[in-house]
RNA sequence: GCACCCGUAGCUCAGCUGGAUAGAGUGUUCGCCUCCGAAGCGAAAGGUCACAGGUUCGAAUCCUGUCGGGUGCACCA
C-alpha cells in the first residue's frame, strides 16, 4: 500500500475524466503529474502541482484547471476537501479514517516499503576491491557499507543483485606483498630483517611468515626470488584475502564474488575485451599530447596503443598498452567490466574512493563502448571519513602507528553503529566519526534515537503481549499521531527515491525523521494521557493504540535492515 | 591549465523529477520535573541558499560565467 502511489492514481483518473468530458484537450502527458507531502502541514496531507504542469500544454490557466479538478477529488472517499492555493496548488485533506487505514495496514503487510524498481534486472555492486596487501582499513569501512546498503536498498526494490569484489592481485603491489611475506619468513628462521623498498611493515604477516616457514621450511633461505616469489604472492594473497573476509564478515557483509584481476590475464580475456574496442575503431596507436599547465619534468613523447575514450564522453584518450607492450592497470580494469556485461547485467555499479574521481570518466566510457551504450554504470565516489574520539582527530598514519583498522573500529562500537553512522551523510561529503559520541545514550546520536524509537515500540507492545491484549483497529485522531501516521506513509517514497538515485543515507536520515515524529507523540503522552499506548485497564483503547507503534516498528525494523542494522529491542 | 565533487542558520548537515513562507540537530535566549512515560520537554531568535547572469508561471535545485575549498590529471595499481 502507497498512499501517495493510489491518490497519483485517482488523480490521473480524474484527468483523464476531464479529458472524456472536454474540459482538457486531448493527447495531454501526464507524467509529471506529482502528489506529493506538502512542505508545511497546514496545507493539507497531500497536494499535487497537476494543474501547474498542465496549465501550459492545455492553454489554461492553471488555477482554472485546479478549481475544476478539485470537486473531482473530493468526491472521492479518502477525500475530506480539496482546495486551490498558491500559484495553482490543489490541496488535499484526507479523510480521518484514511490514516487508521493506513497504520492498520502496514503491520499486515509484509511488503511494505518495497517498490518494483527492478522488475527482476540484474544488477552488478562492485564495492570495497580493496588491495589484498592487509586488513582493511577505515578508508575502506565507508565503501564497504555504502556498497552494501545499496545492494541491500536494490534487492528491496525488485533487482536481482550481485555483490561483487574486484581483487587488485595482478599487479606490482602484490609483489611487495609476497616480500614482504618473505622477509616474515626469514624472521620466522630467527633472521634480522630490514623492511625497506616500501615493503609492508604490518603485524599482520608475522602469522604468514611463520606459515610459510611451516609450509616449506628452510627451503627459501638464502634463495633467490626466482624462486619463492610466485608460490609466496599466491599463498599471501590468499592469507590477506580471508583477512579481508573475516573484516568484511565482522561489518556484516558477504559478498557473492571475489573476481581475482590475476584471472584475467593469459586467458584471453584481455585480448578479447580490447579487441572488440578495436572492433569499434576505438583502438589506435598514437602519442598523447602532455597536459597543459602541468608537464611532468620527465615528460617525453611515447607512442601507445590508446583507447579512443573521447569517443565516449573521455577528456582524453587512454592508454592501454604501456610502449614496452605491456598492458597498463587500465586494460584489466575494462576486460573485468567487458566481463561484467558478458554475464548480462542490465546495470552496473561501482563505488570508489574519491581519490579516484579521475578514473569515472574512462570507465564510463569503456562500458559505454564495450556494451554500446546499453549497460548504464553509475560510479559512486565515497569521501573521506575523518576518525575523532570526543572532538579530538584521530590521524591517520601507517607510519606513526596510528593506523586505524576496520576491526578496531567495529570492536570499540559495534557492526550496528559503525555501519549506521557511515550512512549519516551522503557518500560525496566527508564524514566525521566521533568513537565517543557513536556510542552516546544522548539524543544528539542518530543511531541511539532510531534505535530507541524502535525499543520503546516493541516494549509497548511485550507489555501489551504479556497481558494478553492483541492489536486491534487503529484510531488515528491527534495531531501528533497524524504526524507519525504522515511518516509512515513516506516511506515507499523514500525508498523509491534512495533506489533511484543510489542513496542509501535517505533511508537513514528518513528513520531519523520517522523515529523524531515518534518520539515527540511520547512525548506529548507526558501530559495528555490519553495520548499513552498503554492505557491502564482499558484494554479496548490499549489494542487500539499499540497498533501505531506496531507499525512503526514495523517500518523502522524494514529501513534498519537496509541499511543492514539489527534493530535493538530494549536499551541499556 | 583541465576534469570531477563541494559551497545552505554561529557550528555540523538534510533538502525529491524545478514547487508554496528553505528544514533538522547543536549552540544561544526564555519557560517547564515534590506526582502520573524527563537517558528530558516546550517556545523564541537565527538565512543575500558563495556571487553574477540566463531558462520559466515558479530556481537552493537546470544552464553559463566568476570566486572559494577538496580530489585527480601520460608507461604507478
Amino acid at each position: 500500500m502507497n498512499l501517495y502511489a493510489e491518490m497519483r492514481a485517482h488523480v490521473i483518473d480524474a484527468l483523464e475524466e476531464m479529458t472524456r468530458a472536454g474540459d482538457l484537450p486531448e493527447g495531454l502527458d501526464f507524467g509529471n503529474v506529482a502528489v506529493e507531502p506538502p512542505r508545511d502541514a497546514a496545507h493539507g496531507d497531500m497536494a499535487t502541482n497537476a494543474a501547474m504542469v498542465l496549465a501550459k500544454p492545455a492553454g489554461r490557466k492553471p488555477r482554472e484547471i485546479a478549481e475544476a479538478l478539485a470537486p473531482r477529488l473530493s468526491a472521492l472517499d479518502m477525500v475530506d476537501g480539496a482546495s486551490v492555493a498558491g500559484p495553482g496548488f490543489l490541496n488535499l485533506d484526507l479523510a480521518p479514517g484514511t490514516w487508521s487505514t493506513l497504520v492498520g495496514r502496514v503491520p499486515q503487510d509484509a511488503e511494505y516499503g518495497r517498490v518494483d524498481l527492478g522488475r527482476g534486472r540484474r544488477v552488478n555492486v562492485e564495492y570495497v576491491s580493496a588491495n589484498p596487501t592487509g586488513p582493511l582499513h577505515v578508508g575502506h569501512t565507508r565503501g564497504a557499507v555504502f556498497g552494501d546498503a545499496l545492494a541491500n536498498l536494490l534487492a528491496f526494490t525488485g533487482w536481482d543483485v550481485t555483490r561483487e569484489y574486484y581483487i587488485n592481485d595482478g599487479g606490482a603491489q602484490v609483489d611487495t606483498l609476497a616480500r614482504s611475506a618473505y622477509l616474515r619468513y626469514l624472521q620466522a628462521h630467527g633472521r634480522e630483517v630490514d623492511f625497506v623498498d616500501g615493503t609492508y611493515p604490518g603485524d599482520y604477516l608475522i602469522a604468514v611468515g611463520e606459515a610459510l616457514k611451516d609450509r616449506v621450511g628452510d627451503a627459501w633461505l638464502d634463495r633467490g626470488e626466482e624462486v619463492w616469489l610466485d608460490e609466496a604472492r599466491s599463498f599471501a594473497t590468499d592469507a590477506m584475502m580471508d583477512l579481508i573476509r573475516s573484516d568484511l564478515a565482522a561489518l556484516g557483509i558477504e559478498m557473492d564474488r571475489f573476481f581475482s584481476e590475476k584471472s584475467l590475464y593469459g586467458t584471453g580475456r584481455i585480448e578479447e575485451a580490447i579487441a572488440t574496442l578495436d572492433a569499434r575503431g576505438l583502438i589506435y596507436r598514437g602519442t598523447l599530447e602532455p597536459p597543459k599547465g602541468k608537464t611532468p619534468e620527465d615528460w617525453e613523447p611515447r607512442e601507445q596503443v590508446l583507447f579512443r575514450s573521447t569517443d565516449h564522453g573521455d577528456d582524453v584518450d587512454r592508454p592501454v598498452r604501456k610502449s614496452d607492450g605491456s598492458w597498463t592497470y587500465f586494460a584489466p580494469d575494462i576486460a573485468y567490466h567487458w566481463d561484467k556485461i558478458d554475464r548480462g547485467f542490465d546495470a552496473l555499479i561501482d563505488v570508489f574512493g574519491a581519490d579516484h574521481g579521475g578514473y569515472v570518466k574512462r570507465m564510463k566510457a569503456a562500458v559505454s563502448a564495450l556494451s554500446d551504450g546499453k549497460v548504464p554504470l553509475d560510479v559512486k565516489l565515497c569521501q573521506l571519513v575523518k576518525l575523532s574520539k570526543d572532538g579530538t582527530p584521530v590521524t591517520m598514519s601507517k607510519r606513526g602507528g596510528t593506523f586505524v583498522a576496520l576491526r578496531d573500529v567495529v570492536d570499540e562500537v559495534g557492526a550496528d553503529v559503525t555501519r549506521f553512522v557511515m550512512l549519516t551523510r551522503k557518500n560525496d561529503a566527508p564524514l566525521e566519526f566521533d568513537f565517543a559520541k557513536a556510542v552516546e545514550q544522548t539524543k544528539d546520536n542518530p543511531v541511539f534515537y532510531v534505535q530507541y524509537a524502535h525499543a520503546r515500540c516493541r516494549s509497548v507492545l511485550r507489555k501489551a503481549e504479556a497481558a494478553g491484549i492483541a492489536s486491534g483497529t487503529a484510531e488515528i485522531t491527534d495531531a501528533a499521531e497524524i504526524e507519525v501516521a504522515r511518516r509512515l506513509a513516506e516511506f515507499p517514497r523514500i525508498v523509491e527515491i534512495a533506489a533511484r538515485n543510489h542513496e542509501p543515507h535517505r533511508i537513514a536520515f528518513y528513520l531519523y525523521d520517522l523515529a523524531g515524529s515518534f518520539h515527540a507523540l511520547w512525548n506529548k503522552g507526558n501530559d495528555a494521557p490519553g495520548l499513552r499506548f498503554w492505557q491502564e485497564s482499558d484494554p479496548r483503547a490499549t489494542s487500539a493504540k499499540i497498533v501505531l507503534p506496531q507499525a512503526v516498528s514495523v517500518v523502522i525494523s524494514a529501513g534498519l535492515s537496509i541499511l543492514g542494522v539489527t534493530p535493538a529491542e530494549e536499551m541499556r
